[in-house]
DNA sequence: GAACAATAACCAAGCGCTTGCTTGCTTAAT
DNA sequence: ATTAAGCAAGCAAGCGCTTGGTTATTGTTC
């Protein structure tokens, strides 16, 4: 029975809430945790329905990942447009990042440990999506090292920030003292030597 | 049929035996991944045995957590023991965090994220081993604050270089350029302004 | 514009397999 | 004689996924 038009503000687009509830379930509970009958129920679908989408449990995980990073990449390019002084860059980078991963119901920057059990094609996939994710990262982080204000733009420093910030998700409470707010702006402090003051940083 | 003392060489305390197993299985694959069948034929037995060790397979997940986490601390308390620079001792206990997690077989730090397979009570136990552990670090980066060698100690920066540190088992390769020396330098570095250079750290 | 065919989007039912765990028994050590 | 430590076998539940049918929509033909 497919939908009718008459059924007005339900999504027409049964895939994509497909998508949706199943990257939620996976970050909340686990790949293999998360049973195809849960995703099911969660958009109102009878158990084998969401393999007329998708073609197994697999691909759900890896249209999830690559689409959400897509998706959230193009939030980066749109929120960092316009601003040209690298360190307000950064800083509206790890805000935004911050944002769908915290505040966001896809969050899937966390489905990159989810990811071994896909097997390498569908890794590698991910991979260059995830690339695509970084590359205004490295930008801000080469022009922050030019502009003197990091010491070091090499790999690994980029791959520490991302550490500090994907792993706040195993702790932050957004109903805690901490705004996201200011958790963003301590990991710019963590990665800035502040130019201003010197050795005594109070 | 129990072990016989003619099987030399063999670990007399299988107990143990599973319990290393199962960290490294459940680091390797997760939680749900890893079946109870996986453990008892990577210690040679048959699948219903490990039962009589652990109640439950949440039991043997519970257990390799504690008694890991624990056995971290001691591994951590014994490092810095004599030590008395807070920067060096920051560095040692960032060498010796990251030689668990990425050199160890077992590598507890990484099961946190399996803990939500758990209920509420065994997760309080869990949070309190991690709460021990943490002390020690906690303790170092005050004093480094004290010294004037770091701007904040507030709890958002423990947990902020948590996050780098654990977050590089995702990335790490050990076959990689990068030795894992060095990348405690560089997440040490991180942390702590440099008190000789000022504000070109070139 | 009515009749019909084709399609998209599901549902109902269930198949074969795997899972965590149990039970009853066996054997070596104490 | 008792116990610690395991084996052999299997159960019930749950799993991913398939199959065949059903219905509203869309396109086509007369």
């Amino acid at each position: 029975m497919p939908r009718r038009k008459s059924d007005v503000g339900l999504e027409p687009n049964r895939r994509a809430e497909l998508l949706r509830a199943a990257a939620k379930l996976f970050v909340e509970k686990g790949f293999d945790a998360t049973t195809t009958r849960d995703i099911a129920e969660a958009v109102g679908m009878r158990s084998g329905s969401p393999f007329y989408h998708f073609r197994s449990k697999q691909e759900l995980l890896k249209a999830a990942m690559i689409e959400g990073l897509d998706a959230g990449h193009a939030q980066l390019l749109s929120a960092i447009d316009g601003i040209n002084d690298p360190e307000a860059k950064l800083r509206v980078l790890v805000r935004t990042h911050l944002g769908t991963l915290l505040e966001g119901d896809c969050r899937s920057p966390l489905l990159v440990s989810e990811a071994r059990a896909l097997d390498d094609k569908a890794r590698a996939e991910i991979a260059a999506a995830f690339d695509r994710y970084q590359v205004p990262w490295q930008e801000t982080l080469e022009a922050l090292q030019q502009a003197d204000k990091l010491a070091s733009a090499a790999p690994p420093v980029r791959l520490l920030l991302f550490g500090m910030l994907n792993w706040s998700s195993h702790w932050y409470r957004p109903d805690g003292e901490l705004s996201v707010d200011e958790l963003a702006d301590a990991a710019v402090a963590m990665l800035i030597a502040r130019p201003k003051k010197t050795k005594a940083q109070q």
